[in-house]
DNA sequence: CTGAAAGCGCTTACAG
DNA sequence: CTGAAAGCGCTTACAG
């Protein structure tokens, strides 16, 4: 293995000092053009990279930024949430954008939140990604709030968390799919998803579901039915539901997973699709559009979410001000409702 | 925001000196139980972490992975390829496992690689992942190993590249789905994928297909379709194979993006699978169990892809000695070719 | 425009 | 077992 070249081993053959290497690497206009491109030639023929360690030991900044991503921590443990992954691949590209790089951890909610300030360490600004459980996970926020460091959260903005929020309106995505189902007909309605206070996405989609319900004047007929969000749990639930014999017309499922296995137990009590039974997810993972039938969903722009959570941290970091940010969330029709 | 505590804040509280401080958070046996434990109080009141930075300087190393993710440069530039992500979603882990982080970043495959040599700087070793083309990428590969980067690539082991490999054997896997076609009585085929120099995992997928069918006597009644591993390739593929009139009993896809395509192509221009013609793909992304029909693939375990990739990248940077490991293939059975 | 010098916050020989 | 000191490789006031 070569000996890395160092600023003084270029300043050596430019015949300059190690102060003024640094300077042209670094395209300061107080160097002369003419030592400037020796400088940087040489740099180029070395191979020469500046050390990061050490320039960022020395500016007290990392061009990093750091992804924690939460998990629910009974979800399967050899498979990430697609919707989360879809998150993780936008983020990337939009931090390699922004010329910063991406460290990324997971993290169960249990554990103790060591790498969050690990990474305050190793990263400038942190984006938090993943379900959120507020029992917990709001007094570590407000922990990280009061270190001073600089984050953004993936979620609905709400008084109750500290810190700046980039989500998709889940209130309004429940409201909006429950009207599709309204306008389609449908009469006597089932949620299946946690609707309590450790699930704050599902349990807005459930209120943005219940309120639509309740001013049509459906409230009566509605049911609930919990899950988290995952395939099997989705199947349970619907099997609990086809065994009290109380099968409504449409179910309203809190994610595309959950749907996914309402669609599969559904499909092995020989109920139709959406004939007997209309079934809506919520996610638009890749997975729904191939699903039979095609699931009925609502999406959130993860492109955009990527982007904005990246561009605000960044703003913060920068001491701008940063403002939450809403994002609405869309219907996307397919044929689980009998509309298409 | 709080000024952040250093290792001489702790060392000035408990009464030590720094170096004592620096040993009692690092387990150093050289240091007295109770001194240990007074520090690491003190340091955990203090909310004090390590500064990452000054420690990698001066241990000259990182305690990180870069994860190099480079896209078929002709993709949609909006999507990773799923299996890439479900590759990212297995390295992340167990790198986490390791108490390694993980840092990624894209890369495109025209690019200079700017990023593989800043990231030999970041990190103590690189993990290439991507489809590779041998005429552009080898120089490259060739370049880490000159400079002494300790790295690891996704792909199979092959003389001509440089360096270790973890891969799935593409050849393999060719063989066993083209086994399975010919098991089900097919005796026509189409192969639909670049099987060219530059997608080398592509074209041992084909070699594969080939040899077995050139073993069975089938070589002659075979074609192949370029295509990249997109949907629009693949249904753009199929529309010319059902143009020119050779619709084969069985059409393989080297890839599952592929076979969406095809299977949508198929479904416009009201051809049945598996009736009319069986259709198979490669990879067994998340979307193939629940197209309609599903679709019969060969899996990749990325999972221990994942933990192979990190751990002999380790193994590497500890300068043990590594091996090239190749991962086998699976046919994964469903409906797509009516033997289900 | 350039150089000599300080210092970012650690780890680790070296000396005791 | 502990401390004083050097040094990892940079960037950036400071002085000229």
């Amino acid at each position: 293995m070569k000996e890395k070249a160092t600023s003084f081993d270029i300043a050596h053959l430019a015949g300059v000092s190690q102060s003024t290497v640094s300077r042209a690497l670094n395209n300061s206009p107080l160097v002369n053009q003419e030592t400037r491109d020796r400088v940087q030639r040489i740099a180029k023929e070395l191979n020469y990279k500046v050390d990061k360690n050490a320039s960022n030991l020395r500016k007290q900044k990392s061009s990093t930024i750091a992804l924690l991503l939460f998990e629910d921590p009974t979800s399967d443990d050899s498979m990430i949430n697609p919707f989360f992954l879809a998150m993780l691949g936008s983020i990337t590209r939009a931090c390699a954008q922004a010329n910063y790089d991406l460290l990324v951890s997971f993290q169960n909610l249990e554990d103790d939140w060591h790498a969050e300030y690990e990474d305050s360490n190793k990263a400038d600004g942190i984006i938090l990604l993943g379900y959120g459980d507020y029992t917990d996970y709001q007094t570590k926020v407000a922990q990280l709030e009061s270190q001073g460091t600089h984050f953004v959260r993936w979620g609905a903005p709400d008084e109750a968390h500290p810190g700046v929020s980039i989500g998709c309106d889940n209130y309004q995505g429940g409201q909006s799919i429950t009207s599709h189902l309204i306008g389609l007909g449908k009469t006597s309605f089932a949620f299946i998803g946690d609707n309590g206070d450790h699930a704050p996405e599902f349990k807005a989609r459930f209120n943005g579901y219940y309120e639509t319900l309740r001013s049509h004047g459906f409230a009566e007929s509605c049911v609930q039915r919990n899950a988290i969000s995952t395939e099997d749990a989705g199947s349970e639930a619907v099997k609990s539901l086809l065994q009290s014999g109380e099968l409504p017309q449409a179910i309203v499922c809190a994610s595309d997973l959950i749907a996914m296995g309402v669609l599969r137990a559904l499909r092995q009590a020989n109920v139709n699709v959406p004939y007997d039974v209309a079934v809506v997810g919520y996610d638009n993972i890749a997975v729904s559009a191939y699903t039979t039938p095609s699931l009925t969903t609502v999406q959130q722009n993860t492109k955009l979410a990527g982007e904005l959570l990246v561009n605000t941290l960044l703003k913060a970091i920068n001491n701008e001000d940063v403002q939450d940010y809403l994002m609405p969330a869309d219907v996307i029709v397919r044929q689980s409702c009998g509309s298409e």
